[in-house]
DNA sequence: CGTATTTGACCAGCGC
DNA sequence: GCGCTGGTCAAATACG
């Protein structure tokens, strides 16, 4: 599984998974059904990240400090790779695998074969089938092959669709307006941009995140009674894409996902919000460029700066999530220090502490 | 009136 | 081939 779970206290929840570089494959259950289940939204103090496919199976669990003792699937949490691997290709992968410290082992990092069918799926099948074999039932399911295909598809570079690239441009070459009859050559396979999610607890769907977004759908998700909206950026020429729904089986969690990376600066810093500029431009991870363009950071904003400021929380805006008591295993919590984000989590602690 | 959203239709991929 | 599903398009509509 590639997942990596963050967490700040309780004030949000920060979650990351990845699957994208692919066409969609059922095989990746969590391409599209991230299904997070936990009690400790709120405080409870014992944090664990359940993940389901379609039919229930448990593919994974572990926790964000430690492995859950009582549970033995815990304590081979599954060849889940770091963002390194996931992110080839558009970061500083280094910089932003210390900062998130990744806890897998070298041999656990599924490095994106370039030539399709490589050495990295097979030690990543391996890997998963170990992990079946432990974890009991074999899932029906490869996320990491699913990856690997989706590494490989990426190498292939950016995609020809014509939404993609320049539209016009497509539409006046091809005139393939006509959508019926005179089907135009076979397309190419559409690659997949890395995708990441978070959940987030809010009770409103679309959080300001700093971009500026267009709807240009909706669909309804099958087995979930809450839509998911589809977003593009509105800026020229970037394709990110983003995806917002509710998790139907905690509907007070968002599940976005973001699709590419941003070429452009967050409307937001340049809006000259300062307060914004101080939190965010500075590396949320440790370095400037480690997250990449696309990252949200101002996803995170009001909960940033409630950390720095508790006593200015908004009870009317939904993104603020107030802080509650840390449990004692959440105080030990241990980030890696890599600059900021390790000052945020541990200030905030601190301000927590009597 | 320009821009954003809504929504039904269409397309592609996949499983059977 | 057919049906299902996710994703996208684009005309219609709403909104400021």
């Amino acid at each position: 599984m590639h997942c990596q779970i963050i967490e700040f206290g309780f004030d949000f929840l920060f979650l990351i998974f990845l699957s994208g570089m692919s066409d969609r494959k059922n095989d990746d259950p969590f391409d599209y059904n991230p299904f997070y289940i936990s009690d400790n939204v709120g405080g409870v103090s014992h944090p664990e990240f359940r993940f389901f496919d379609d039919d229930s199976t448990n593919l994974s669990m572990f926790t964000h400090h430690q492995q859950a003792p009582h549970n033995p699937q815990a304590l081979n949490p599954g060849p889940y790779t770091s963002f390194a691997g996931i992110l080839r290709g558009s970061v500083e992968y280094n910089t932003l695998s210390r900062a998130f410290d990744m806890s897998c082992s070298s041999s656990e990092v599924i490095t994106p074969n370039l030539d399709e069918g490589g050495s990295s799926k097979k030690c990543a099948v391996a890997e998963s089938s170990a992990a079946a074999s432990e974890n009991g039932p074999p899932s029906p399911s490869s996320s990491v092959s699913s990856s690997s295909k989706e590494a490989a598809v990426e190498e292939d570079g950016h995609s020809s669709k014509k939404d993609e690239d320049d539209p016009k441009t497509e539409c006046n070459e091809n005139d393939d307006k006509s959508k019926k009859g005179n089907k135009p050559k076979k397309k190419e396979k559409r690659p997949r941009e890395p995708r990441f999610a978070f959940l987030t607890k809010s009770e409103i769907d679309h959080l300001e995140d700093g971009y500026r977004w267009r709807k240009y759908g909706q669909k309804a998700v099958k087995n979930s009674p809450y839509p998911r909206s589809y977003y593009r950026c509105t800026t020229q020429k970037c394709t990110v894409k983003k995806r917002v729904e509710r998790s139907f089986q905690d509907p007070s969690i968002v599940i976005t996902t973001y699709e590419g990376q941003h070429n452009h600066e967050c409307p937001a810093n340049l809006r000259g919000n300062a307060a914004a500029a101080a939190i965010l431009s500075p590396s949320f991870f440790a370095s400037p460029s480690a997250i990449g363009p696309s990252f949200p950071h101002n996803l995170f904003l009001p909960q940033l700066l409630q950390m720095r400021n508790p006593n200015r929380a908004d009870s009317s805006n939904p993104m603020m999530f107030y802080p509650q008591t840390l449990a004692p295993q959440q105080q030990q919590f241990q980030l890696p220090d890599h600059g900021l984000l390790h000052d945020m989590v541990n200030s905030f602690v601190q301000k927590k502490e009597p």
